[in-house]
DNA sequence: TTGTAAGCGTTATCAC
DNA sequence: GTGATAACGCTTACAA
């Protein structure tokens, strides 16, 4: 790679007035602009970001800290912030956490050994003293942290929205299928279900999952259908548990929706596909990534903020899994 | 951020005692190393990451460049390479290509100005300049290189076995779903599976399909039907076709596996949640990002490489969309 | 065993 | 308009 004083050199500039040309600022001759625009081209120059980094003691570089890139539900929000990131010239330093507070103490801590300029985490340690010590903008995503900048979901609402539509469709023994209780908007979600449930006097029970892992989604359907033969309506936590739900159920002779209905959560691409499609509550993954990374740019570069907390509406879609309402 | 300056002061020493404590380079004194360490300790000094890879040109940074996060076959491998990776204290700078050459210049070209040390990259463009210049590390991965580093799995085997497979099940009249031409994996697993089928003498025919987009998924699966409406043996390109596919079949009142077989590939996660669950071509998608990532740091550290290409074999998965064979 | 100082590739300040 | 040069935080000769 060509270094700026190479630039000078082939110019016959000093290296001050390269850079007055690659950051545009300063004044510069015409002339000698379309000299160093020339060297530039010929030695095909690009700044060394590690050198600039190291001077103005920040780089171009965000965090970007998920728990499980695995989980189908995040890559669309890592894809909502890549691209707006890209779109601005900005890179992302990615890691999964696992939900583990050693990994992410572990790549918060490297993230500012980088210089990174923001973060963007998904996480359910929002006081810990990482976070509280950063110097630097953070954003949390899909997480609802009281008084600190987030972007999240309704969890609650669409856990009322789910109870009120499986009720409305007929449902009258219903299981909420309670996802990790650490994490917050698992637990919002089967709140907001349980209290309709109540408000409504619906009978229903919880059921307990200690984790959003694939694997274990199919032990949980199984358990689920042990403990409650006569459940004739399942409120997943997510789409992968309703999935597997729904085959469990496939596989005990219950026809779905006509002997029980099931509402998963997120509305993961892979939900409409399946047979039948998955009725489930809708999250905006992709432009809630999005909107994490435009939240993190605008403080980032010092612009006004409006909110700092921007919680996006859940909607129920309406698919297979469910029966028509009858009007 | 304490600085070495700040860490030198506090323990007494000039910073060159502290840099070598800190490297563990260098003879060092039992009770300079120990004040220093004190020191550190006292300060939560984290050396800078950009200051070292500026003198050392070399940081711990990996680049890592994949099609489309959003498809669910990547995620396993960016999960097998981040956790390689992050045991080996490397950190990874992650964006999406879309097989967009453009987006892919852009990328390499900030990954270098970035000073990382190695990449890993599924491209369709393995002999562009970019790659033949570079002066780092590169492992391609899940598409192949004939004569560069690269892990990746049998695709055209894998199209051998799927079209052995559904034929030795009762498929008489087979559709060969090919994925798009440019991406060469996808190219040599309907050409596998193109083989097998004429060397058996069995009647096919191939439907092209322009993306691995999944919202074209469904088009796609449509017009499958519509253009080849007795096909009784479908091999998908991808799972998530092979989703579209079977509800596609449900749709139309074809039981699946009775009237249609059906065989993805990848194998991800969800294939085995599907109603009837998914028959496929496994790949062993999480071991192989692993092993890409392995293969990096051998070259980066400089060890001995045996084999620089990895070919991983595949295997048939068999599920519910194929029949039983009868012995 | 430890310290001094040069240098990694930039940017910004200050002279000219 | 342009050029020297110090500084960013670190590592590594080299000197002591």
């Amino acid at each position: 790679m060509a270094t700026i004083k190479q630039v000078a050199m082939a110019a016959g500039v000093s290296v001050a007035t390269v850079s007055r040309v690659i950051n545009q600022n300063g004044y510069v001759h015409e002339d000698t602009r379309r000299k160093v625009e020339d060297a530039i081209r010929e030695l095909n120059y690009a700044p060394n970001e590690v050198a600039r980094s190291l001077f103005k003691r920040k780089s171009k570089l965000i965090g970007l800290l998920l728990p499980d890139i695995t989980n189908p539900y995040f890559p669309q929000l890592a894809r909502g912030v890549e691209d707006e990131m890209q779109e601005n010239d900005y890179r992302l330093i990615f890691g999964n956490s696992d939900e583990s507070r050693e990994k992410e103490m572990d790549y918060i801590q490297t993230f500012i050994q980088n210089n990174v300029v923001g973060v963007i985490s998904s996480t359910n340690d929002f006081d810990a003293d990482m976070y509280a010590n950063l110097k630097i903008p953070v954003v949390f995503l899909d997480r609802t942290s009281n008084d600190r900048p987030s972007v999240f979901a309704d969890g609650r609402e669409g856990g009322r929205i789910a109870a009120r539509e499986i009720v409305r469709r007929g449902s009258k023994k219903i299981t909420v299928l309670q996802g990790p209780t650490h994490v917050r908007p698992a637990r919002e979600r089967s709140e907001g279900a349980i209290e309709v449930l109540q408000e409504l006097g619906i009978s229903y029970d919880v059921f307990l999952t200690t984790s959003f892992s694939l694997t274990e989604a199919e032990d949980w359907a199984k358990e689920l259908f042990d403990q409650y033969p006569d459940t004739d309506g399942v409120l997943a936590s997510n789409d992968m548990v309703a999935s597997a739900v729904l085959q469990e159920a496939h596989r005990l002779g219950k026809r779905v929706p006509e002997d029980v209905q099931i509402i998963g959560f997120d509305d993961i691409p892979l939900s409409k596909l399946l047979v039948p499609s998955l009725s489930t509550i809708h999250q905006p993954a992709y432009e809630m990534g999005r909107k994490a990374a435009k939240l993190l740019i605008q403080f980032i570069e010092g612009q006004h903020v409006e909110h700092h907390s921007i919680q996006y509406p859940v909607k129920f879609i309406e698919r297979q899994t469910t029966r028509k309402v009858v009007l």
